[in-house]
DNA sequence: AATCGAATGTAGGCGCCGCCAACAATGCCG
DNA sequence: CGGCATTGTTGGCGGCGCCTACATTCGATT
């Protein structure tokens, strides 16, 4: 006879989250049940417990690991020897393009408010993708590109105007191609200003 | 004895709707259930059914009301006499401040993606809701205070911006005061770009 | 190498949920 | 006033998250 399937099964948590990351992505996070994973997986209802306390923690793991990779695209596509204009164009079409390849995830990766503590690998990970962008205008900034004034300011009007745009994308408001489409106009008018010079 | 609650209720699907804005104001999204709302106004676990054919309906209906008011409050923040700089600055102020106010029901009115008709009332009210601002910047064009181009690139622009603030605040990441006191900036921002000149 | 505790998986169950069907009370219109 | 649509109730089905008790396996210590 086939020897059964071993009874530990040897890699479940990345399992869970591979098949959580696949149902996210073709039926979106409304129908994502633990119960389901489990049984996608072939282990039993109550076996995801162990590896993740509550269906929530199961939740953020997946952000988390989205953090990473939205990090890993946008250093990805920054060229510090580019001129300000086409890098931060650069940068934004990755974000967008994330956006759209990853619009249910994003979703789960920005629903994490008022969870008291939310791990502080959490807060990092944003810290780190936000991190680029912050970084971008700071050379900028450094080398008289943009004005000057509080950077924070400058990452908020930047960062705003691209989750911005993301979120249209997710609420299905924006085409994708739209949106691809627009991105350098886009960073145009934010560097120029939308009054006449 | 007391004469007991009328076997109708009088106005159930109000009752049940203003008990559902209020536990998402409280409790989020998360926590909200056809059979806890029957509970709290007082009927069986069925009765909601009678008035919203499923969860989703409800929640819908409640997203509409949210457009609503946030179009009647954009309304009432616009005072066309004012020039383009502080007039935008209303507007934003206004939208802020709604976002800071009902944070989850912003949340649920942008959470309406995939929905094939969605009922075409929610495409009225978002159409509504952006109008205001697609006016101004129309109005502004129209005057020569800003640039020319196409219309739906600008109201991106500037929509994104505002949309995307009001993300960072309902992900808890922008304290509600540094966001109200950013807004002036940020419309400067917006308006002369972020490129010396 | 044998042992024993920790880690991991299973079985069952509790209380909640959304949704449905059958029935009861009420309001309304002829 | 009689009948019918509306609105509410009761009960139940299957699914869920989470918990506890138990089974199996792994690995470290001796």
């Amino acid at each position: 006879m086939p020897e059964s399937r071993p009874y530990h099964h040897g890699d479940l948590r990345a399992a869970l989250l591979a098949a959580a990351e696949r149902t996210l992505r073709e039926k979106g996070v409304g129908s994502l049940s633990l119960r389901e994973l489990a049984r996608e997986v072939g282990v039993s209802h109550a076996a995801p417990g162990r590896h993740f306390k509550d269906k929530q923690t199961l939740l953020n793991a997946l952000a988390l690991a989205g953090y990473e990779r939205l990090a890993q695209a946008l250093n990805a596509a920054d060229d510090p020897a580019l001129p300000l204009e086409p890098r931060l164009t650069a940068l934004a079409r990755a974000y967008l393009g994330f956006a759209i390849d990853n619009a249910e995830l994003l979703e789960l990766m920005y629903a994490r408010k008022h969870e008291p503590d939310a791990s502080e690998q959490m807060a990092d990970a944003v810290e780190q993708t936000v991190g680029g962008l912050a970084r971008v205008l700071a050379d900028a900034q450094k080398r008289g590109e943009i004005i000057e004034g509080d950077p924070e300011e400058l990452n908020l009007v930047t960062g705003a105007a691209l989750h911005g745009v993301a979120g249209f994308i997710a609420a299905g408001w924006l085409p994708p191609e739209v949106a691809l489409a627009g991105v350098e106009d886009l960073v145009h008018h934010l560097l120029h200003g939308l009054k006449p010079r």
